[in-house]
DNA sequence: CTCCCGATAT
DNA sequence: ATATCAGGAG
């Protein structure tokens, strides 16, 4: 059994594994999520609940032609929406937050998408996970993004422990750089998506192997 | 806590 | 057959 991580060398590990994740993945800060506007997105990651990012492009691919506004959604039939999403699943739920989130943005915010964590929240269907995409993403401002990939990696590394992701939030809040916040979203989902994966993670072929507990389990 | 829920990979 | 997918509401 290894000596247990002291605060120092796990601040040390964290660093090394941030200039791995610049190394192999880049500092830009891309979208898996094709949109053209903030409202866009924000339809998209609603509708990314449980559901592949992929498989969300195909249907927005459309469905941004037929509903081409803030407005065309807030007057959406539900039943046609249902339709137009049913293959993402949840499409009863998605379909109707949707539309009363639109309606929201048109009545409180002028049709903009709002730039607070309150804000966003009070809108239907979108949660902490949600308001933080847009405020990372769209404006910038430094959040921590907690989904599938980022709740079960940072657990992996040792970056976090609770099973709340709100928690988990905080915890990644106090251990990571506030300018590498919204980077960590998007790197750790990169990952998540091509080798640390939830049934059979590539620890072998990871390059974080050397530096992730999980990691060290697994090969040895 | 339960429920919402279809598509895909294994 | 089963686990998983850029979760959120009641």
């Amino acid at each position: 059994m290894a000596k247990k991580e002291t605060k120092a060398e796990l601040r040390a590990r964290v660093d090394q594994v941030l200039a791995a994740l610049d190394r192999e993945y880049g500092t830009e800060y891309i979208c898996y999520l094709n949109h053209e506007t903030p409202w866009q997105l924000l339809i998209a990651v609603i509708l990314s609940a449980q559901c592949t990012d992929a498989r969300v492009n195909m249907v927005t691919a459309d469905l941004f032609k037929k509903y081409d506004s803030v407005e065309k959604f807030a007057k959406a039939d539900a039943n046609e929406l249902e339709k137009d999403i049913h293959s993402l699943g949840f499409f009863r739920m998605k379909a109707k937050n949707i539309i009363s989130c639109c309606q929201d943005l048109m009545e409180r915010f002028g049709g903009e998408v709002p730039k607070t964590i309150e804000e966003l929240t009070s809108l239907a269907g979108v949660g902490r996970k949600t308001a933080n995409v847009i405020l990372g993403n769209i404006y910038n401002e430094p959040s921590i993004v907690v989904d599938t990939h980022v709740k079960r990696i940072s657990k992996k590394l040792g970056f976090a422990k609770s099973e709340d992701p709100e928690k988990i939030e905080y915890e990644l809040m106090k251990i990571l750089p506030r300018d590498h916040w919204i980077l960590w979203n998007i790197q750790i989902i990169t990952l998540g998506r091509s080798i640390c994966f939830a049934r059979r993670p590539k620890c072998g072929e990871c390059f974080l192997k050397d530096l992730c507990p999980s990691a060290q389990k697994t090969i040895s």
